[in-house]
RNA sequence: GGCGAAUUAGCUCAGCUGGUUAGAGCAGCGGAAUCAUAAUCCGUGUGUCCGGGGUUCGAGUCCCUGAUUCGCCA
């Protein structure tokens, strides 16, 4: 087979933040391709780094009083705890604040503008004369001149839904000081993304066959062939000074835009690793290496017109990516993950409460595909699969066929080949290479279990406890040893497929089969000749660990901002809050829809620790709401008394039902939750304002 | 508002270029077994394949239309 040579990275998370459950889900599927790749002999390059550029890195370093570099580091000093956690093995995490990466930048542009790519360009732009800075839109908000109404973005407004642009607004004010904007001119940097040799490119890379995803290709095409007011623009690569990043050769005061030294971030952090390991970077990045990069749907966009058509133009060495892989996001319980906690998993709090990290790949690798789909994490179904399927199935056959053997035959084993053909091991072993290799991580899993099922089919219609009792004769103690000789075989089998999902229990098996050498995807075929004594290669996962992982009802005063992958916040730029405190208007708090309530029923819920699952009565409407005050109020004492509920929060669901609303309790540093009630007199129903 | 995607059994999902009575796992129900982490095995599904039209000898699969959800753009 000939050996590929794999250059793989994921997309730089924004420096901002911890991880989430979604770049950890990423990682995850990008390691169990790049394991899999390995054990198939292939050399693979597997790099990742922080986004460490730009201006909300630069505000939120100031809010909290430190330098942009400590934040970086602080976050960064944070991210192995989380990668070695769930098994993820980098060859490399670096950084985009770095020297490899701003000798690349620079050198990128360079070419880019001496091969006439890059021009200036004055531009008019809100200026915030208290801060010194320009103001991206995000940081501006006025009146509505359409409706007039209040604190509007720049962009578009939620009253009308009207679209103008930030110098259209009323009465403007700038969020990071409160200041009135004035427009002021400045020189910017663009990139010739519309250039008709630029399209053409992009044109022709984009339709090459088997490089991207089809419904990736059709978005791609979507935004490239656009015309008249949709048409694809040339690019805004520089801002001004004050602004974390990387300066701009030649201009003084003028920083490359993050989103253009950002991807080069992968080079960065491969040159790094290069030189780390003595490799040479330039010869790494030429044919016959594949350039791979696993990236979420959001940044498609990013990755498929800018970052191509930088890298063409630039010239040997760089190359342009080979493929980009591109998944969905990552949903609880039907509910969007929501960065301001609440839904989604904290991958920390997975961790720190015990519980596998296993788990979680086989999770995710189960329910993953190639196409571009969202992926919900289900408590009920996670549990369902992971006990049903790595302990039921898989694990269990290596328990119920190690004691026999241990017990009769000293474990050795009587290794031939029956088995392949017994089991089918042959179409199972293609079918889940196959499946693995384009990203079918759900099906190689099917595929999988379907083998451990007709393995445990076999070991019952053998009943090896039934030969057990009467291997007074030679023949019967044969067959005894080949039926589970057969089922530890294909045990072994079953263990080399999933270890690029389960390292960690393949290396516990391994163990256990008495292999003295990593697995490589050919021993799948290799019996073993002697088992050592079984020990448990994994616990089932347990309900209540479920309910710790869900069950956090308060979160700790002054959260910390959200984190957010770099391209997120451009996304939802317009709606994220500035990380310098602000205040909201009266309209802001009359969105709040609060009600007195009476507690008609509580009762606690069977399997939370914190949870009491409360009957509100709304004056006339009726109500189910949980609320975390298990650990202050017995529920009995709850029934009857009055208290105020956020009538109108979005219902969300919780493990043990939907959750309605919210009721309103007081807490703080020590112990002790303590209810708000109203003064007598306050009827169910009533508005609190 | 424009464009696109999704909607299949209680739950999570397979169903390739249209072709026999629509599938799997889990849950449920009935039984067996007792080697195994109460794991395993056998049996068991009357599903409006989101609704409504249409093309076709034949549609979950193609076309139109409506609903809902979610994206991108504006």
């Amino acid at each position: 087979m000939p050996q590929r040579r794999l250059f793989v990275t994921t997309a730089l998370p924004y420096a901002n933040g911890s991880f989430h459950i979604g770049h950890i889900m990423e990682y995850i599927q990008a390691d169990i391709w790049v394991r899999f790749q390995r054990m198939q002999g292939n050399e693979v390059h597997f790099v990742g780094a922080d986004d460490a550029h730009g201006a909300p890195i630069m505000l939120k370093a100031e809010a909290e009083g430190i330098t942009p570099e400590q934040l970086i580091k602080r976050i960064a000093d944070e991210r192995p705890r989380y990668l070695k956690g769930f098994h993820i093995q980098f060859d490399h995490w670096h950084s985009t604040h770095s020297d490899e990466n701003t000798q690349l930048s620079q050198d990128i542009y360079r070419r880019l503008k001496a091969g006439g790519f890059i021009y200036s360009k004055t531009i008019e732009q809100f200026y915030d004369p208290v801060k010194g800075m320009f103001l991206a839109d995000r940081y501006i908000k006025g009146e509505c001149p359409n409706c007039g109404a209040k604190d509007q973005y720049g962009d578009a407004c939620e009253n009308c839904s009207s679209v103008y642009s930030p110098t259209d607004l009323k009465n403007a004010y700038s969020t990071l000081s409160g200041a009135k904007p004035v427009l002021k001119t400045s020189d910017h940097y663009f990139f010739r993304l519309s250039d008709p040799k630029c399209k053409d490119f992009l044109k022709e890379w984009l339709e090459k066959p088997g490089r991207l995803q089809p419904q990736v290709v059709n978005k791609a095409k979507e935004w490239l062939e656009g015309e008249g007011d949709k048409a694809l623009a040339d690019w805004d690569i520089s801002r001004d000074a004050p602004y974390f990043g990387i300066p701009i050769p030649d201009a003084p005061g003028k920083y490359l835009y993050v989103w253009l030294d950002a991807p080069i971030g992968y080079l960065a952090s491969l040159k790094a690793y290069c030189s780390k390991n003595n490799l040479d970077f330039e010869r790494l990045l030429e044919d016959p290496t594949e350039q791979i990069h696993f990236i979420g749907k959001d940044i498609i966009y990013f990755h498929t017109l800018f970052w191509p058509a930088m890298l063409h133009f630039a010239g040997p060495p760089y190359r342009v990516p080979d493929h980009v892989y591109v998944h969905g996001f990552i949903g609880v319980s039907g509910e969007k993950m929501s960065k301001s906690r609440g839904t989604g998993i904290d991958p920390l709090r997975y961790l720190d409460i015990g519980m596998n990290p296993e788990w979680l790949r086989y999770y995710i690798a189960a329910k993953l595909n190639a196409n571009v789909e969202d992926v919900d994490f289900n408590p009920d179904d996670f549990l369902a699969r992971v006990n049903s399927d790595l302990i039921g199935k898989y694990v269990n056959i290596a328990s119920r066929a190690s004691g026999f053997l241990r017990k009769f035959f000293g474990g050795e084993l009587k290794p031939d080949s029956s088995w392949i053909a017994e089991f089918g091991a042959l179409e199972t072993e293609r079918d889940i290479r196959e499946a693995l290799e384009a990203r079918e991580f759900g099906r190689a899993i099917r595929t999988a279990m379907a083998f451990a099922d007709r393995v445990n089919q076999y070991f019952d219609a053998q009943q090896p406890w039934a030969l057990a009792k009467k291997q007074e004769t030679s023949y019967v103690r044969m067959d005894l040893l080949t039926a589970c000789s057969n089922c530890i075989a294909a045990f072994n089998a079953l263990t080399v497929w999933l270890a690029p999902i389960v390292p960690s229990t393949a290396e516990k098996a391994r163990l256990f089969l008495g292999q003295d050498k990593p697995f490589a995807w050919d021993d799948w075929k290799i019996a073993p000749r002697q088992i050592e004594k079984y020990e448990h290669l994994m616990t089932r996962v347990d309900e209540k660990q479920l309910n710790a992982l869900f069950d956090i009802p308060e979160p700790p005063a002054g959260a910390a901002p959200s984190p957010q992958r770099h391209a997120e916040h451009q996304q939802h730029e317009t709606k994220k809050e500035s990380t310098v405190s602000e205040h909201i208007s009266i309209d802001d708090f009359s969105k709040i829809d609060l009600r007195v309530a009476k507690i008609t029923r509580a009762e606690a819920v069977e399997g939370a620790d914190k949870l009491v699952k409360l009957t509100l009565d709304l004056g006339g409407e009726t109500r189910t709401v949980f609320a975390g005050v298990k650990s202050a109020y017995a529920p009995e004492s709850l029934n009857g008394r009055l208290t105020v509920v956020v009538a109108n929060l979005a219902p969300r669901r919780m493990r043990f039902g939907v959750s309605e609303g919210m009721v309103l309790a007081a807490s703080g540093e020590g112990p002790g939750i303590f209810l708000i009630a109203p003064d007598s007199g306050a009827l169910p129903g009533m508005r609190v304002k």
